[in-house]
DNA sequence: TTCTATTGTAACAATTTGTTACAATAATAA
DNA sequence: TTATTATTGTAACAAATTGTTACAATAGAA
């Protein structure tokens, strides 16, 4: 019972124009049918935004997203996808979930994409077809960041977590979702979060400032400070002398596991 | 630009030997390159188990798997596999990690299987491709269970964890992270797990056994009854009179959340 | 020098967790 | 009937953790 399975990809125009990876703007070289798309939380001075991807002449929103070359990793697909979006390479970033559902299947918001940027999709196009998405987080300082936009958008900037635009298809639930997985998270990955969210040096109040903002409530500056220490991963380096009129704070480092 | 993109199937022998669903043995009505595999944990007096499939004249071991239909949700596709795996319907069933490196593909031990079931596959059999995997973990009764052996194996059985045969490919890998996973989500989720784990009424010690044998750790009695209690989760029914020589424990029920 | 805002930490209270102890049984055997 | 036994439910207390308040120690500005 000898079958064959072989995945085509056929282009009306040069199947050569290619880039050096062997993926191409005609979806070839990418797995078919799977996508990325990444919540990159970005962190600075109290507050929390994440990356957002605005398409030409459209007014529609979008998480970054990308694809995974055939000869290429999951993770390392969304790293480089997250390289490609924001300068930045030593990142936090991780799995949180896949949304799979058909119904998320929308090929309206990337036809009027594709339209607005002098495209003329068939029905059959692939970005046009069903993909399966696997979520990712990221963690950075935003100011660190150098957003860039891809081919068909014409800006990549931050946008305050509290006050983000409609976004396309089902990319408001993927944020939510980070969100949630990001406070469940963070006791138990603060640690490995640590590079990626603060400066090398940091105080005890950045510090709170943290978690207050991640977990959208305060916290007390005593307990805070004592729960902390206790952890046994700061080290206390010096005094930071910061013009204001009041005790110098001490900045605090993780130490390394 | 006009581009075209088609996934075709091929098949040597008969296209239209397909299953009423669409799917069919060429790979044909699934969503080429992914993939599903499932660490269940059977549950029942103390013990853990996961489900394995034995490959026929293979000696091989492995997770129950399967495929997504085009037009299934991803995670309806994960409760059809539990289904027929299993017999079971109302289970709990999450996702917990992608599987996504190169390094997983690896043709040969699915080769073998093959061979084994009289099977001649060429060099591109869609079985023998990289897939990207979606691992779910499932949590049973394993006496509730009926397990039932796919196409290409001939036993799907009950192993005790501690006691696993060798794994092909990176299946040991998926089922030490799903049990990661079922650690670090077992307060959070006890409630939601309570219906698929234990009976519909239970002991203290019984769900006592159930903590220390997913947390591989002993607990003390008084400290885990007034934890539990003190959760607002129980309601207690009866007493049961198990006939041993001693105190009747009481029974004790989940509230409807 | 005084004043102000913020920091580090002590002090104590409140709560939670760890541990031990013991009374309350269901059977069973004397 | 009456011990005996194994387990259960919970009280009692200790230890650890967390919540809260208080206060001394500044770094700068007035």
């Amino acid at each position: 019972m000898p079958i064959f399975y072989v995945t085509c990809w056929y282009s009306s125009k040069n199947m050569s124009d290619q880039s050096p990876d062997a993926s191409g703007p005609d979806g070839s070289g990418y797995l078919p049918g799977l996508a990325l798309d990444a919540v990159i939380f970005g962190f600075h001075e109290n507050q929390l935004r994440i990356l957002l991807l605005e398409y030409r002449n459209t007014g529609l929103f979008a998480l970054p997203g990308g694809f995974i070359r055939e000869n290429e990793d999951l993770n390392a697909a969304a790293r480089r996808m997250l390289a490609e979006r924001t300068g930045l390479s030593d990142i936090y970033l991780e799995q949180f979930y896949v949304f799979g559902d058909q119904a998320r299947h929308d090929p309206a918001p990337m036809r009027s994409i594709m339209i607005a940027n002098g495209l003329a999709p068939t029905e059959y196009h692939w970005l046009l077809r069903r993909f399966v998405s696997v979520g990712y987080y990221a963690l950075v300082d935003f100011t660190k960041a150098v957003p860039r936009p891809d081919a068909l958008s014409d800006s990549c900037d931050w946008y305050d977590l509290d006050r983000l635009p409609q976004l396309m298809q089902d990319h408001q639930t993927i944020v939510q979702k980070a969100l949630e997985t990001l406070r469940i998270n963070l006791d138990r990955k603060l640690v490995e979060w640590a590079s990626s969210l603060l400066p090398d040096t940091f105080t005890m109040a950045e510090l709170q400032s943290l978690y207050e903002t991640i977990l959208n409530e305060k916290l007390h500056r005593s307990g805070f400070q004592r729960k902390m220490l206790s952890l046994g991963v700061l080290e206390r380096i010096d005094k930071k002398y910061t013009g204001g009129a009041h005790k110098a704070p001490y900045v605090y480092r993780f130490v390394a596991v």
